[in-house]
DNA sequence: CTTGCCAA
DNA sequence: TTGGCAAGG
């Protein structure tokens, strides 16, 4: 979900050129819920091996990568960890949701209502931990960077983008700008020409405050961690209170206040990460896709031609850069 | 989500 | 070229 900031925060449309050369932090679990709710078929169900395992995660996965690297990306995928105590609740919210879309589709279905199920089924979506294994080992598999964030994704995409080994957050969610990340983008897709790009700098100075007062802006809001926020407070009217420097009126009625600020001011991360391209196993990732997970042999091997050239070209660029 | 195909 | 639609496992 992330905070609701609403339209107060400034975007810039940018095109898809603007992100050749940069290498880009992926919000991993944000985008997988995507590929997981709308890669499917058209009665809604997802894609699945014989075993019955649904598969639409790796297919998304493949195919975004090459189509990053096609455009000049160099990703790295960031998993989730474990997640800060204060976050129960929300999760909690998650999953009556997630159960309740599944009861809803097992009702459309009851009824033969292909609409409704369609609908019901996107919502309906449970990741289990094989499919992440299989996922990282996927991503292994084709040589692109994975880190394993401690816990935070967001955070540690945005201690990435800090550290300059990246340019830029991926995920549908502002929130890593709380993180202290500078910039983060918002819809990469394919059929989208229009890409988002917000940028803490331009937020900050276009709303005049602080990153300080931004993150007490969006615990007034609501976040994860305190989800629903605090009552009657929405994007405008919480700006405008830090902004009048009328938050310390507030934090006593805020539970666990100064613990979530904790979790932005100093954010679990990990410095410790390898996110050096590797020569992509070219017949073990053939043997995951097309043996395990019944993926078409003829769509999956020109592919993974694909990927070893550009992966190729992208390496002999880096030494070419080192040696200079 | 992505690609591929086909029609305007 | 562009846009809409079907298919992918």
């Amino acid at each position: 979900m992330g905070v609701q900031f609403g339209d107060l925060i400034p975007k810039t449309e940018i095109s898809l050129k603007f992100l050749r050369n940069k290498t880009v932090a992926i919000d991993a679990m944000n985008v997988i819920y995507q590929f997981l709710s709308s890669i499917r078929l058209r009665d809604g169900s997802p894609l699945k091996n014989k075993n019955g395992d649904i598969t639409s995660t790796y297919n998304g996965i493949f195919y975004k990568t090459i189509y990053m690297l096609e455009n000049g990306m160099t990703p790295i995928w960031v998993f989730d960890g474990k997640s800060h105590e204060l976050k129960e609740k929300t999760k909690e919210e998650r999953r009556k949701s997630r159960e309740g879309a599944l009861d809803s589709y097992m009702e459309a279905k009851e009824q033969n209502n292909l609409e409704e199920m369609q609908k019901y089924a996107k919502r309906a979506n449970f990741l289990d931990k094989k499919t992440v294994d299989n996922s990282k080992k996927l991503l292994e598999l084709m040589g692109i960077p994975y880190v394993n964030a401690p816990s935070e994704g967001e955070a540690q995409c945005a201690e990435l983008v800090k550290a300059n080994n990246a340019f830029c957050v991926i995920s549908q969610d502002y929130d890593s700008i709380l993180y202290g990340a500078e910039n983060v983008v918002k819809n990469i897709t394919s059929s989208n020409k229009d890409i988002e790009l917000i940028e803490l700098e331009k937020t900050l100075s276009g709303l005049n405050i602080s990153r300080d007062q931004l993150i007490d802006a969006a615990i007034l809001i609501g976040t994860d961690y305190n989800p629903g926020g605090l009552k009657g407070f929405g994007p405008k009217k919480a700006i405008d209170t830090v902004k009048k420097g009328k938050m310390e009126n507030y934090i006593s009625e805020i539970e666990n206040y100064s613990e979530i600020r904790k979790i932005f001011d100093e954010p679990n991360v990990t410095t410790d990460y390898d996110i050096t391209l590797k020569t992509p196993k070219k017949d073990e990732l053939a043997e995951f896709l097309i043996e395990e997970n019944d993926f078409s042999k003829d769509r999956i091997l020109p592919n993974i031609e694909k990927i070893s050239n550009l992966l190729g070209n992208k390496k002999s660029q880096k030494s070419l850069e080192a040696w200079f």
